[in-house]
DNA sequence: TTTAAAACTTACTAATTAGTAAGTAAATTT
DNA sequence: AAATTTACTTACTAATTAGTAAGTTTTAAA
């Protein structure tokens, strides 16, 4: 059983990668859960901790998931990390970084360091993957590994957004010409 | 001299591409002009109709462009419409379809529909231009030329919303790297 | 079993939101 | 010069927003 606290983030998150930050109230949770507005307002005085809480979620779970990936040749993993934006795009969501990074500049400073460090970190392990995948010949590519690795962030962020707006098939094009262009 | 109207329409561009279309307000701007509330609904009824507006002048203005280029080699066509998002990126501005697609449901019918047509508008311009491009070997890539179109439009669109988070030298990174996979 | 802490609800507030109705001034047409 | 249209302002409204203060119930500890 979740308790109060993982439902209300939960919900919090399908709202982002939907609505987005700024078009969800803490209303909209309160209808939903059938709790009262002060009830969000209790584990999450002011909207940003709410939104931090999200991004700490998505991170951890993320983490996990790179770790079950450790073992595997980068190919798989960079295979993995996609089918996880696949999923994404058939529930007609967004990822947290498509979400919150159009409405940055509207965010308290605690909550844009969060958004940062989450796009960070994924960049790094990108990085990482990229870097030790053409080592081995997993992949191959031009240029420096971390400027691939935001090359390919950016087409998986823009395939969702584009996604709801054109049809879930453009994931799959997408995803595809980005693999084809990683092809050793 | 700018109309009222015109200036409206500006403002409302350079806040939708800051802040974002749901986390503006008619007091924005009524406030930044020296007007009042009601001079906005006065041109514009609801806000979708603002909304609106600002997407057929961005298209017009897109048009406009893409006439100027038609007679150049395609892979110029490209670098060009590139640079058009190399300046936004200086300006730590994000485009209109990275900052409108992620509220897209939010958003009323007739809006919905709008966005929809500029995304293909777009998404046809350049399909058009890699096809081309690629017959007259001045670019060279793998696969369809639609599905490569959605690629370079999902990097574009997300290299400008990195760029406010990770800093401006993403665009340059992102688009570097872009069209070196077009080489022929 | 009392105490106390956690998890709420009730009942608000002040600010902001999009949007309207009625009136006024300025420009344009007749 | 009179009539009309355009471009506003004044003065609102009803709904929604994030957020708070004080009280109540539930859970857990001493």
């Amino acid at each position: 059983m979740k308790s109060t606290k993982q439902k209300i983030i939960d919900l919090a998150d399908e709202l982002i990668r939907t609505r987005g930050y700024n078009a969800f109230s803490y209303a909209d949770i309160a209808a939903q859960l059938h709790i009262k507005n002060a009830a969000i307002h209790y584990h999450f005085p002011i909207k940003a901790d709410l939104g931090i809480s999200v991004l700490e979620h998505e991170m951890a779970a993320m983490r996990a998931a790179w770790q079950q990936w450790a073992a595997l040749p980068e190919d798989e993993q960079l295979q993995k990390f996609m089918h996880t934006f696949g999923i994404k795009s058939k529930e007609a969501k967004i990822c947290l970084m498509g979400s919150l990074t159009p409405d940055y500049i509207t965010f308290t400073a605690a909550m844009q360091e969060k958004v940062e460090q989450m796009c960070a970190e994924i960049i790094q392990w990108l990085t990482q993957v990229l870097q030790r995948g053409r080592e081995k010949k997993r992949v191959m590519y031009e240029g420096r590994p971390y400027d691939r690795a935001l090359l390919v962030i950016a087409s998986l962020q823009s395939s969702l957004l584009l996604s709801r707006v054109m049809g879930a098939q453009a994931f799959g094009q997408i995803s595809q010409q980005l693999l084809q262009d990683l092809r050793p």
